[in-house]
DNA sequence: AACACATTGCAACAAAGTTGCAGAAAAGTT
DNA sequence: AACTTTTCTGCAACTTTGTTGCAATGTGTT
């Protein structure tokens, strides 16, 4: 578990810190999507802010996590699964948002559906978004 | 034209102030989508920017217009349909960014698929963003 | 025109995110 | 293991974005 920790930084030519091993060790423990102030709150005082920042920017950059799109407009991140590489994200999977807990959820069983756009418009990439109730609120 | 967004204006019960019918015009000017910041800089220094997030927050409430969700999270705004009322929005519609322009459209014509989701979930509101190239940069 | 009420602008604040730089910690080398 | 090089972190200062209270002004109504 350590290890692949290390070794997902390593494949990514990021240098193992012990920021780096907790935050990235944060988003396999947890199944949901995190915000900045989540992770601010699991580490407690133990890292900067802009560690934190510069933490997940990398993460993003490199193709480790992704970020999701929500209706409030907050910023999310997400682990991106294995065939995600740098500054390449498939990442063509629903996100879920509860109204009522907040929990964000990849589901990352159900694909998007193609849409036809019209002519002219060409698309790289497609984000959809649910919101309603998860299964622990309903 | 002038009259029409008095009418919308009073039809949402709201008084018809300089400032609100400026951002209304504005949106329906503009067949993309605006961001607080392009409201700024298109009315100059002529409103306060706390009379725009206040102006914009009320058209929200009111179903004038609604958010976007978009992938680098900034918050858009556009022009709601007929059909949305107070407090109750209808906007599945799909929202295409381009990554040149940066452009927002609002794809009124193309709905949004259904989805279909795990056992224990209820969908209540859905929203579909596509980025890619529009039909002026392709 | 005069009234009640809604809206605006100002100031002050809070939250979120960024940048430069010196010191500390990894990684690479001998 | 000790040294050098490179990368990363923490601090401070700052910018941007969004919010709140309140006095002053503008709008709708009679």
């Amino acid at each position: 578990m350590k290890n692949e920790i290390a070794e997902i930084l390593k494949r990514n030519q990021l240098s193992v810190t012990e920021s780096r091993r907790r935050i990235l060790g944060l988003f396999q423990f947890s199944n949901s999507a995190l915000a900045h102030a989540d992770i601010e709150k699991q580490t407690g005082e133990q890292f900067d802010r802009v560690t934190i920042y510069r933490t997940l920017q990398t993460f993003v950059e490199k193709g480790i996590v992704h970020t999701i799109p929500t209706a409030d407009n907050s910023v999310l991140y997400a682990l991106c699964k294995d065939e995600c590489s740098q500054g390449h994200h498939h990442d063509n999977h629903v996100h879920f948002i509860c109204d009522d807990c907040g929990t964000t959820y990849c589901l990352d069983n159900i694909t998007i559906p193609q849409v036809a756009l019209p002519e002219g418009f060409s698309a790289k990439q497609t984000d959809l978004v649910v919101s309603g109730k998860c299964k622990n609120c309903n």
